[in-house]
DNA sequence: ACCAACTTTGGTCAAGCGTATAATTTTGGT
DNA sequence: ACCAAAATTATACGCTTGACCAAAGTTGGT
């Protein structure tokens, strides 16, 4: 069964990168704050981060956490930053792991994205990033750059299937891919109602994908409608 | 330009359902208190919401919004139901005035959406009740009710086009149809680095939609994949 | 005009918040 | 073993929060 190498796998939950300067107690504390902050934002959603928790959680004291993050906002941004890492390495890593033609590395897209939005985190974490994003042009600015991201691999998968697209067209093509896979986030994640019916979306997000890739016409993205 | 009728719809911003009893002046300050939280909510988020950010908007005293709603949660919940009410009535109402043909109905449900999430209401309260539905299981259920509600429409149109569909297969269809289109929010709504792209979306979004639909059969949902 | 029901005021309360700082303890290269 | 740098503690400040309540004012049917 090939499945097993995209079935099992899970993101890591941060990419931290700092600390050269400091003692080794010091990366753990640093560290020990950035996944209390996530499990809060995970568990309780982001009104629950306080310094005050996540002082709790750590079993540290409320200064503490404040020597590691001055502010707030400081906190909340290198959170998101490190989440948001995670996701683009370990997506980057599974997508080009794989040399198998274009329409396999599509359904492979399809599935490592459903397996992905069924696991807790990214159920929980995602939609905070959306909203957050909403009102943080910072955020924003660093969601856009992972999608931005993710979207390389479809670009060249759509690039070998329908090589007659424009550039904005095939961009658009894959950011309307992309949407659609986040979209079932709300409804087929995690504990989602539609959670059972995963791997029906799956086949059909497949089908409907690889037609669009490979049947899609300039004139049908250009079409005027009366 | 029939497309008018369409185009210019934008959804009424609450449902508010109550006051039977009492004076007409606490109907309006109860209007008045549902209409500045709609508000703080778009303009800066959830966390921005406080009984006395909203007192001082309604150009009231604090204890007099603890009058109409006696605890916080008490207000956030009646505040989303009137949203989503609000969505349920406009799209009822917009869904339900035409008929021509299965097809044509497609179209319309996908531009009826795609207008909708540009609007800066629609781009910045979804992703806050998605946020919102993960921790509070009263307003999970509601949102879910609204979409299943959402659902009906796409569900008869894919019925006269394809009868062959099991009704879970059929479901299952819809629910990525509209997954698909909610997922543009995040990136094709107000304000959205891919705005601009709305109509191309719109138009990748209705030929997809329509020929998943005609050609989708029950072996393609129901294949396990090796 | 009355008056009970409804609405509004203004204040208090404890709890939690982000932030700051001085004192103390721990670390690890020398 | 020393000691400067790093980490941790304990505490405090000012502010906002949700909530509560008694008193005063307003409404509108009778």
């Amino acid at each position: 069964m090939e499945g097993i190498d995209v079935e099992s796998i899970t993101v890591k939950d941060l990419k931290i990168t700092r600390r050269d300067e400091g003692y080794s107690r010091g990366r753990e504390g640093y560290e020990q704050i950035l996944h209390a902050s996530l499990n809060l934002l995970v568990d309780e959603g982001y009104k629950a981060i306080s310094f005050r928790r996540i002082a709790k959680a750590c079993d540290m004291n409320v200064g503490n956490v404040t020597y590691y993050f001055k502010t707030k906002e400081d906190l909340i941004r290198q959170l998101l930053d490190a989440i948001i890492s995670s996701y683009e390495d370990e997506f980057l890593k599974i997508m080009t792991l794989t040399k198998r033609g274009p329409e396999r590395q599509l359904e492979k897209y399809v599935t490592v994205i459903i397996n992905d939005i069924a696991t807790r985190k990214t159920t929980r974490v995602f939609p905070e990033l959306w909203a957050l994003a909403n009102h943080d042009a910072f955020i924003a600015e660093r969601v856009q750059e992972m999608y931005d991201r993710a979207r390389v691999t479809i670009n060249k998968i759509i690039t070998e299937l329908n090589p007659e697209l424009s550039d904005e067209e095939r961009e658009t093509v894959a950011l309307f891919i992309s949407a659609s896979m986040e979209g079932l986030t709300v409804f087929a994640g995690y504990e989602k109602p539609w959670a059972g019916n995963r791997a029906f979306l799956k086949n059909i997000a497949i089908l409907t994908f690889t037609n669009l890739v490979k049947t899609i016409r300039s004139k049908d993205i250009q079409k005027i409608r009366s």
